[in-house]
RNA sequence: CGGGGCAUAGUGAAACGGCUAUCACGAGUCCUUUGGGAGGAUUUAUUCUGAGUUCGAAUCUCAGUGCCCCGACCA
């Protein structure tokens, strides 16, 4: 993608009031839109990074057998005054209130499945969904943190008994750790026991990414490194510990044993006349973004990790107008792409290098590549990834191998 | 939903109740420029909305709206 062709503009100054950080960088660098508090567009960049993030979750939720579906956003009033949740302060309400827009979708799916789990032989059933979610936050904050809307994965699974259930909760517990160390975040998230609320009679886990940036306080167990939300937080650890840690975190994910909570209500049952057995399980897709945002970042921008990163190749050409040196950078960008590179070129003939440069680091794409009149001379590029300081010397006819030996 | 702060060009800022509301950057046009935000010329506003006080309001008062932060809440 040339530069001057993407749809996007970065700004120098840091928006004003806004003190997040992810706010702050996402904003400045042209990836997201604030329409209003907690409500964003996602700009070419952005949506980039956010299609990234939800095909890895995409392809983890298909590794356990997860189906993906689509279910609507518009939510007949009938559906939720069947499981008394009508009138919770997260719903959006519209249309006379006879329409809520969905907040989440457990009884959208239990209506849907009464239709297709007629017995055991159509169990176990594991469908998930990505997709927009409305939540009437009463405070909105923290950038794309806490939306009042935004993208999340939903997974359901539907068992005939709690065994099943059991054994597919901690596959989904693993697939959730794939899905973090894929973005990035493996080292600093945590599965963290956490009441049910609402939802379930038995504690959840909620995955706990560790950032001064949380909203939530975890207490992390020293010795056996089980972390303990503040809500359920009793001082001693199941393994008989009492040395913990205390960190900020922000919470990126949640599952949740539903039991027979919603198939009791919408009358999903066993041929035996038992009720159908319920899990589910969310990851926060656009908060994902500002959770990475948050935690790979220096003063010049953001730091993105190559498997979310909006592109993998930032090709810059400092070119002062030189059609001999510009020729000679629309043709390594052609290499690039001839190698299937996903490559941004900047391409900008009226800028200062300075602020390509500079550009170049708020984007935080991982891979930078300049070609200038200095580096032609030796017949070659300038490669410095993001997240180090040296930079070297490529020459051009090696550069295809060297990139496929890097990426 | 309680508490606090803020609201002026696209962005960031300035302006004692009083002169034509100022500056920087950005953006548009023209020229010169290109290794860390370069220079010149020129263009770029309903001071959030509504009411009030006053000879006179960006500035003071009241109400509303929006945004940010703390707390409460929170798949």
């Amino acid at each position: 993608m040339k530069q001057t062709e993407l749809f996007t503009k970065t700004f120098k100054e840091n928006p004003k009031d806004e003190v997040s950080l992810n706010a702050r960088l996402l904003i400045r660098g042209g990836f997201v839109d604030k329409l209003s508090a907690g409500i964003y567009t996602f700009l070419p960049l952005g949506l980039r990074v956010v299609n990234k993030i939800e095909n890895i979750v995409r392809e983890e939720m298909n590794n356990i057998e997860g189906q993906e579906i689509l279910m609507p956003l518009l939510h007949p009033k009938e559906i939720w005054e069947e499981s008394g949740r009508w009138n919770v302060p997260e719903m959006y309400k519209i249309k006379d209130e006879n329409l809520g827009l969905g907040w989440t979708h457990e009884e959208i799916i239990s209506s849907l499945m009464k239709k297709y789990i007629l017995s055991s032989k159509d169990l176990p059933r594991y469908v998930y969904q990505i997709n927009t979610k409305f939540r009437n936050e009463p405070r909105a904050k923290s950038g794309v943190l806490r939306g009042r809307e935004f993208r999340m994965k939903d997974l359901y699974s539907f068992h005939s008994n709690e065994k099943e259930l059991d054994e597919y909760y901690e596959r989904v517990k693993q697939a959730y750790f794939r899905v973090y160390e894929r973005c990035g975040l493996k080292e600093k998230t945590y599965l963290t026991k956490a009441a049910g609320g609402e939802f379930s009679e038995s504690l959840s886990h909620e995955f706990q990414t560790i950032t001064s940036a949380g909203e939530d306080i975890i207490y992390i167990c020293k010795k056996c490194g089980v972390a303990f939300n503040k809500e359920i937080f009793k001082g001693r650890c199941d393994c008989g510990s009492e040395d913990f840690t205390e960190e900020k975190a922000i919470e990126v994910g949640n599952i949740f044993k539903l039991g027979n909570k919603y198939s009791k209500v919408f009358g999903l049952k066993n041929e035996d006349g038992s009720n159908v057995i319920m899990g589910c399980y969310g990851i926060g897709i656009t908060r994902l973004v500002g959770a990475i945002v948050e935690m790979f970042n220096d003063d010049k921008g953001i730091i993105w990790p190559e498997t979310v990163a909006p592109f993998t190749v930032h090709l810059i050409s400092l070119d002062g107008g030189d059609s001999e040196i510009e020729a000679k950078a629309d043709e390594i960008y052609g290499i690039l792409q001839n190698s299937n590179i996903e490559v941004l070129y900047d391409n900008r003939n009226d800028k200062a290098a300075g602020e390509k440069l500079n550009d170049c680091d708020l984007l935080g794409i991982p891979l930078r590549i300049v070609v200038s009149g200095k580096t032609l001379k030796e017949e070659s590029v300038e490669l410095k990834k993001r997240k180090e300081v040296k930079t070297e010397l490529v020459k051009i006819k090696e550069l295809k191998d060297f990139l496929k030996n890097e990426t």
